[in-house]
DNA sequence: GAGAGACATACGAAAAATCAGATATGCGAA
DNA sequence: TTCGCATATCTGATTTTTCGTATGTCTCTC
């Protein structure tokens, strides 16, 4: 169950909008890198995260230090293919984001699966 | 040019987004069938039509005494389709809207087109 | 032109969302 | 256990959004 309406309430944030588009683009990501890709600052990422958490939109995982989050692969199919066209109808969002956080240094390992 | 920001945060709530679905269902309506249709005050209906015609996702026709609203023709592709697969999973949300459309007594008529 | 119906907008008040800054929690290393 | 780092939450203030009510505009009819 997904509704429609939170949904939308989720992404009508640019911090909460371009997180998104940025996990989705990257996989997974850390609030860390999502600090240094957008600029802002820890509890404004965290409490943006915990939003789209708690809208079921985003799942986290602790690794040691840092917490991952990707997005929930339980998402409704309808509501993974507005972000999907959204980002490829409009990458220049995140143009700025992804030359931040390529230029960050000291960007934490991802812990290996077992059986890649 | 359509900012996504501005575009989902349009869709951020409940009489805006109950209306955009209305309207592309219904190919064109008028304020007093969406007061019918969503049981709010027109106003209500009113202020965030205008919303909506200000960020370019409507567009309106006065007919004599009344004004319709449609789809902006020239929406981008990948919001026309967030519309469209929106309704296409979640049609109950126009369940209890277009009962009350259905209901309405005196629905304005339209204008022909000149050469249906 | 006067009146009625459909719609738009102006104006505070109320509610909701967002923010910065301070503080708390959880984990790993020493 | 103590420290340091990454993340989460709390607190109060500010900003944004939404709302009801009142009023303005347009159009049609008489």
């Amino acid at each position: 169950m997904m509704e429609p309406l939170n949904f939308f309430k989720a992404l009508a944030d640019d911090t909460r909008l371009k997180s998104l588009l940025l996990i989705q683009h990257e996989g997974e990501l850390c609030v860390c890198e999502l600090m240094a890709a957008l600029d802002e600052s820890q509890p404004k990422i965290s409490r943006h995260l915990a939003l789209l958490r708690k809208e079921r939109l985003l799942e986290d995982t602790r690794q040691g230090q840092w917490v991952f989050y990707r997005l929930n692969p339980e998402l409704p199919q309808w509501s993974k293919g507005v972000l999907v066209s959204t980002l490829a109808d409009n990458p220049e969002l995140l143009t700025q984001p992804l030359a931040l956080l390529n230029a960050m240094g000291n960007r934490p390992e991802r812990q290996q699966s077992c059986c890649a």
